[in-house]
Order: structure tokens, then sequence, then C-alpha cells
DNA sequence: GCCCAGGTGGGTA
DNA sequence: TACCCACATGGG
């Protein structure tokens, strides 16, 4: 159960942020895992750019990709940066799924949580944000994915350790937040962090959940003497 | 021209 | 185990 700070924070965001349409819509698994592997350190636009060249080349399954010719993959990549390495994860991961589960990636998300957690990441190239947007958004699963942006705006905020690593800030926010509301606090942190929580910036003046900020009152005192 | 966007795996101490 | 670095493009 959150406390009244934490639950007030949460609510301005939203107030603040409205949540996207595609985050409550049908999505195919395994094209939710190909987008998130594309996005891995890349600005949305590029993602979008380089999906929507995949897309026109190939069948977004796993046989398509898996019998894809790497370098052919890559080339639709291209405008994303990144591309030798997801191209050769993209064509692995979807040869694995092909070969190993059939071809399907809906078995693995029907698996508990834990164990699907697990079997997402023994694929080269999954890690546990990668492992965490798939189960959260394709697989109906209670996880709290902790990109760059949740990361840092969560220890801003003093809702996960200082010095947690990816675990600790997962399993700090899934317990502060209820399940139901696991979706809203993993975007609804990213917008905040992307408008107003910038890394560079020590604080952030126009931010409308200032007053809650911990971070707020240190950067404060040290300006104030 | 420089910094920012923003995950994973491999290497080293 | 904890840190450091390579991977690469597009936009402001």
């Amino acid at each position: 159960m959150p406390d009244d700070r934490q639950k007030k924070i949460l609510e301005i965001l939203r107030k603040t942020f409205t949540m996207p349409k595609w985050a409550t819509s049908a999505e195919d698994s395994f094209r939710r895992l190909i987008v998130t592997i594309i996005s891995q350190n890349t600005a949305d636009r590029n993602t979008e750019r380089a999906f929507e060249n995949l897309s026109k080349k190939f069948k977004i399954t796993p046989e398509a990709l898996a019998n894809a010719k790497q370098k052919e993959i890559e080339q639709c990549l291209r405008v994303g940066g990144l591309y030798r390495n997801k191209g050769k994860t993209i064509k692995q991961v979807s040869k694995t799924i092909l070969e190993k589960y059939h071809g399907e990636l809906d078995p693995i998300l029907s698996m508990p949580t834990e164990q699907a957690r697990k079997t997402l990441m023994q694929l080269k190239g999954v890690g546990p944000k990668t492992a965490d947007v798939v189960l959260l958004f394709s697989g109906n699963k209670n996880v709290v994915p902790v990109d760059t942006h949740v990361n840092r705006v969560s220890k801003r905020l003093g809702l996960a350790p200082q010095k947690g690593n990816y675990e600790a800030v997962r399993k700090a926010l899934q317990t502060i937040y209820n399940p139901t509301d696991y979706m809203q606090v993993h975007l609804l942190l990213i917008y905040h962090g992307r408008k107003y929580c910038k890394a560079r910036l020590p604080q952030c003046p126009q931010c409308p959940i200032n007053t809650l900020c911990p971070s707020r009152n240190l950067f404060t005192q040290q300006k104030t003497g």
C-alpha cells in the first residue's frame, strides 16, 4: 500500500499525462518483443522508423525472421542505430523461439511470472527491461519494467533505494504500488522523466511534483547555503 | 561539432 | 560483484 506522499505522486502524474492507446490495445506478443528489442537504448522516433522498415520487408513472425538474411534485417534497422547487435539478436531470438518453443511466444507468457521472466531472459539480447516490458504489456503479468527514466525518477522521488540495482528498483515500486497500477507507474514515470526530471538537471523547475520530491529539498539547501 | 536519446553483453579488477 | 565500454543512428 502506498503512503500518502506516494499516492499523491501517482495522482499528480495521472492528471499531468494521458496514457497512450497502445498500452491497453491487444498486440501480438512476438511483435511486442521485436519492437522492444529495437527500442533498446534508442529514441522512440528511430524505433518506429526501424520497425516500419522491418515490417515492410518481412512478416513479423519467428519463421520469417529466423529465415531472413541477417544483413537484410540489419539494413532495415540501420536508421535506428545499434543495428548490427539488434539484427543479430532478432534473428537469433526468432530462431530460438522457432526451434525451441515451436514458434510460439505465448506459451512462455503463460508460465508463472518468474519462470516466464527467466525463460525470456535466456534469449540472448533480452535483458530484464525487455523481458519485463513483454511480460507487462503482452503477458498481463504484474511487473514494473525499469528503464533509465524509471530508475532515475524513482530514486529522485525517494521511491527506490538510491544505489539500488535494477531488481531493487523494480521490487521497491512493485511493493509500493498495487499491481493494477503497474502499467501506469511504468509509463507515467517515463513521461515525467522525459518532460521534467531530466538526467542532466539536478532538479526540475517546472516539475508538478516538486514539493513531493526529496532531492528538490536537497538542491534547495545546497543553493541557499 | 557536440550532446542527448536510452539496454545488453562482454571484459577487467 | 561491480564497474567500464562497445554498439550506432537521428535530432536539437
